[in-house]
Formats: structure tokens, sequence, C-alpha cells
RNA sequence: UCCUCCAUAGCUCAGUUGGUUAGAGCGGCUGACUGUUAAUCAGUAGGUCCCUGGUUCGAGUCCAGGUGGGGGAGCCA
């Protein structure tokens, strides 16, 4: 009996009169009493292979088991196709049902399904084409991800996931503990007793592997961190999930020029590799986005489609503006003077919202932005303070249809002004006594930035919900599969 | 969390001013067809109209509350 091929190899070489076996799931059957067409999918690419059972030759009980969504391992020989569609198609000489699937009960059709209903079914979206694509190219970009680190010396390091600093400042946390939640020990107030918890305190997921991660550029020079990041936010939006994967590169000697340079050649480079590697997919992935936006207002409509996006961004320089020029171009926009904004701008100093950023990357400059230097009042504490006195050294990054891509800052690294901001915040300056010591023993100018993984998947598949770009996605009230 | 829209067959949806037995397309099943491409053609089965309560002679339709989902906002990546 033959080896099992994967289909993307069998198709990039295909063995001409050579006897096959190819193991996947069952999209399509069609045919007449002569001859069934089976298109067989095995997820190693998006495109199916075509198996031909002459029905004088195969049993017809065996036969009527391969329905949609059922597994099957066929063998036979490999040839050209006679009809157009494919260029080799398999034989059937020897077909096993390995696992049947009841179409009665078979949620999946040979059919387009909405996306929220494909979502109801997680466990088996994998198998569609278009969640088929968007897992490949998840995964192509990963790997870029750490090619593109190792290739230029940065070392990936571990930051833990379960931490006991609560003064990250990033968000809602998710509390870790074995306490008993009906009958917690409990202290002199009446609360739970957290010193007689697992970790003889507190401990919540994290929220942001920064602060670590710049404890390994203090050595290191540059690292970087690839991990899962909890935030127990109430946000119900297509660009947020309470799980989600992050980037955070940390770079000593960096500013933030360096900083941002590194965040465009990484952004750059991301789309160039899935262009590289992932065309036949992205393919699909383009096809079906304009598909979908044929039964939206034109000027509904992206102006670009996703290949034409991905080749956008690979071309062209991101356009870099201060806040404060960010500002002037939004008060003396006609948008901000006919009072179409639902929050004006007046002053210097004012939180951007999303219709601001929105109007800055896909009206005014048509590309990516990157804003930096903002006012530190809207800033986190560990940004490094300008000489202005009232900027410090943040810059973000924003997509089109996205919004916020990349955060990050160049990091305060003097000792005695980061601990001054620390106070002014009201931080508990003894939960942070060991990021304060990288500034008091051996301290550098240093940098990083994060970025959403999954807001990454958005641009570089179309696919317009972050719950569309994870295998799993747990969002507020939804942790099912 | 707030605003807004939605929930009818396995899926996508229609359902008139509140009126008798709730429909279509796709999918499933049965059959036809000598090579199909989401095959085609014919036939057929399939319903807790999201849940609870209310108004009414009568509710898929109106009202209240709840649950779930979409879009937007805030928070952010």
């Amino acid at each position: 009996m033959a080896k099992r091929t994967k289909i993307k190899e069998l198709l990039i070489n295909p063995k001409i009169g050579v006897e096959t076996n190819v193991k996947g799931w069952v999209r399509t059957k069609r045919g007449n009493k002569n001859v069934a067409f089976i298109a067989i999918n095995d997820g190693s690419t998006i495109h199916n292979l075509q198996a031909v059972a002459d029905l004088s030759k195969v049993n017809e009980d065996i036969l009527k088991l391969v329905t949609t969504g059922a597994c099957i391992s066929v063998t036979g020989q490999l040839v050209a196709s006679q009809g157009s569609g494919q260029s080799v198609e398999l034989l059937v000489s020897d077909l096993e049902v390995l696992g049947e699937a009841n179409p009665e009960e078979y949620p999946l059709q040979p059919k387009k399904h909405s996306l929220e209903f494909l979502r109801e079914i997680a466990h088996l979206r994998p198998r569609t084409n278009t969640f088929g694509a968007v897992l490949r190219v998840r995964h192509a970009m990963i790997f870029a991800v750490h090619k593109f680190f190792n290739d230029k010396g940065f070392f990936n390091l571990h930051t833990p996931i379960i931490t006991g600093s609560d003064a990250e400042g990033a968000g809602e946390m998710f509390r870790v503990t074995t306490l008993d939640p009906v009958n917690p020990p409990k202290n002199q107030d009446g609360k739970a007793d957290f010193s007689q918890d697992f970790f003889g305190h507190e401990t919540n997921l994290t929220v942001s592997g920064q602060l670590e991660g710049e404890l390994g550029a203090m050595a290191l020079s540059d690292i970087y961190t690839f991990g899962p990041t909890f935030r127990a936010e109430n946000s119900n939006t297509s660009r947020h999930l309470a799980e989600f994967w992050m980037i955070e590169p940390e770079m000593a000697f960096y500013d933030l020029d360096d900083n941002m340079d590194l965040a465009e050649e990484f952004l750059t480079y991301l789309a160039q590799y899935a262009l590289d590697n992932c065309i036949e997919d992205l393919n699909f992935l383009n096809e079906r986005a304009l598909e979908e936006e044929k039964n939206m207002k034109q000027e509904e409509r992206s102006e670009l489609s996703l290949i034409e996006r991905l080749k956008f961004i690979v071309d062209n320089d991101f356009q870099r503006v201060s806040y404060t020029e960010a500002i002037e171009i939004l008060r003396n926009s006609n948008q901000n003077k006919k009072k179409k904004f639902k929050y004006i701008i007046e002053s210097w100093g004012a939180d951007l919202q999303s219709e601001h950023e929105r109007f800055l990357v896909e009206s005014h400059f048509k590309k990516p932005v990157i804003l930096y230097n903002y006012p530190k009042n809207i800033k986190a504490f560990y940004m490094r303070q300008n000489e202005d006195g009232k900027t410090v050294r943040a810059m973000d990054i924003l997509f089109p249809g996205i919004g916020e891509i990349i955060g990050g800052s160049q990091r305060e690294e003097r000792y005695d002004v980061l601990k001054a901001r620390i106070h002014e915040m009201d931080i508990p300056e003894e939960s942070m006594w060991w990021y304060l010591e990288t500034r008091k023993f051996g301290t550098a100018p240093h940098s990083g930035f994060g970025l959403g993984f999954e807001r990454l998947m958005i641009f570089v598949t179309g696919m317009k919900n972050i719950r569309d770009v994870i295998p799993f996605p747990r969002t507020p009230g939804n942790a099912e599969f």
C-alpha cells in the first residue's frame, strides 16, 4: 500500500501514473450511476484533490458513506485530469471511510456560510476554505515574526503569564487563585486573605510582558516576547479579544526614531512575507473580500483590494506626524470646522478619538500613520519625558480599517525622573522595586513596542472581525471550545 | 458598559392593517442522467416562529422584561 501523500506536495510534484494514497475530509461528492467525483481536502493547501470512482469497481455501500464532512482514505493511480478545473486527479482503486459524517446532522454544507454562523461551530470551521486559509496564513505570520527577529539577532524571551504586579496599568486583569471561591480564608477586614493563596499574594494573568521584557533588554540588548495576553475589559468590538497574542520587542540603545524605524520595517517585512509565501490563500481571501463587497454601496467599498493593500504597505513609507502636528491638521480640517466630528478638537492636549485617527489615516494621508510625541498626561508612566516638559516619546502606528496596530515608546531610563512620575501617578513604588533597580544599576536608553498579533492578522487576511482570525476566540460571555 | 439593529426549517431569508393549515432558495433524502466542478433535472421530508409574561375573540406580527448575535462608541493591542 502506498504511503500517504499530502495534497499540497502532490500538486507541487505530481507523479503521474504512480499509485498514491491521500487522506482527508470530503468537501463534495457528485456524479451519476457510472462515476462519482469526490473533492477531498486535507488542509495542507486551499486546493482540493478530485478522486474519481468508477462505480463498477468501487463498493457502493462504502461510497454511500462518502458524504460531505466524512474522513476518507483513497488509494489509486494519479492521472492527468480529463475534466477542466484541476490538472491531476486520483483514479480510485481502494476507498476507505475513516470517519463517517451523518449528512442529516453535519452542519457544514457545500455552500457559503455566514461568519456569524461559523463562529457558533468553531470546532468545525477550520474545515472551511476561509478558515483553512486564515489559519495557514496565521502560521506563516507566526513563523515570519520569529524569523524577522532571529535574523536581526534578537532573542525570544518568555515573560511570565502569571504576574504579581498590579501596576502595569494596561487594563482590567483576570485573577489567578486557588482559594476556595465559596469560603475563602478571610483577613481582619473580612476580605479574602490572599497571603494564604498559592503564591502568597494576589496574582493575575499578564496584560503585557513589557516590564519583564525591559529586564531582558538590559542584559541581552535586543529581545522580543510573543505570548498570550489577557484583558478582562468588557470590550465588545470587532477589534478586541479577552485573550490575544502580542509581540513586544524591547531594544537597548534605541531612541524613539530607531523604534519607529524598526516597527515600520517589521510591518513591511510581514506584509512581504505573506505575499511571498501565502499567495494562494491570499488570492482566495482577496476574492472572498471582493465578493463580500459586491453587496455594499460604492462608497463603503475599499479603494484597494487586499493584495493591493499589502503591496501598498511594502511600497510606501508610513507617514510620521507628531501629535502637535496632528492636532493642527484636525483643528483645521473641514470635518472639525463643520462640526462633523462627534468630539470637536479644540485645543492641544485632547485625547484622539477613533474618528480622528480614522480621519488622519483614511481621509487625510491615505496611508499608515505613525503618531509620536504625545502629551504625557494621556500616556503611561514609563514613557521617556521630552525636554519640553509636557510630551513623552510615545508612538502609535495607525492602520486603515484597524486603528492602532502598534503602541510603543522610548522608555524613561532616568531613575529620578521615573520615580517622580510613579509618585505623581500614585503607583505603589514597592511593587515596582525591581523595575526601578534597572534604572539604578547600569541604566541605558531603550525603547520597545507592542504589536497585537490578531490586529496584524486582520490586516493580512482582510477579515473584518478579530474573532475570525484566531482559532478559538475568547470574548465577554464566550469561552466555549 | 453605552447607543443601535436583529432573532421564523440544517443554512440564508420572505411573511401584508393582528385573522383559518407559516413560505422560498440553498442543503438533506429518493430517483433520473456516460466526466462532474457549490453539477443539472424531477420528487420528497423537514418548524418549540429565541425565552418568560402581558394586551386581544385571536399574536410569527403589538407591549414589557430577559437571553443570544451584528454594527458603532469607550478602553486598548
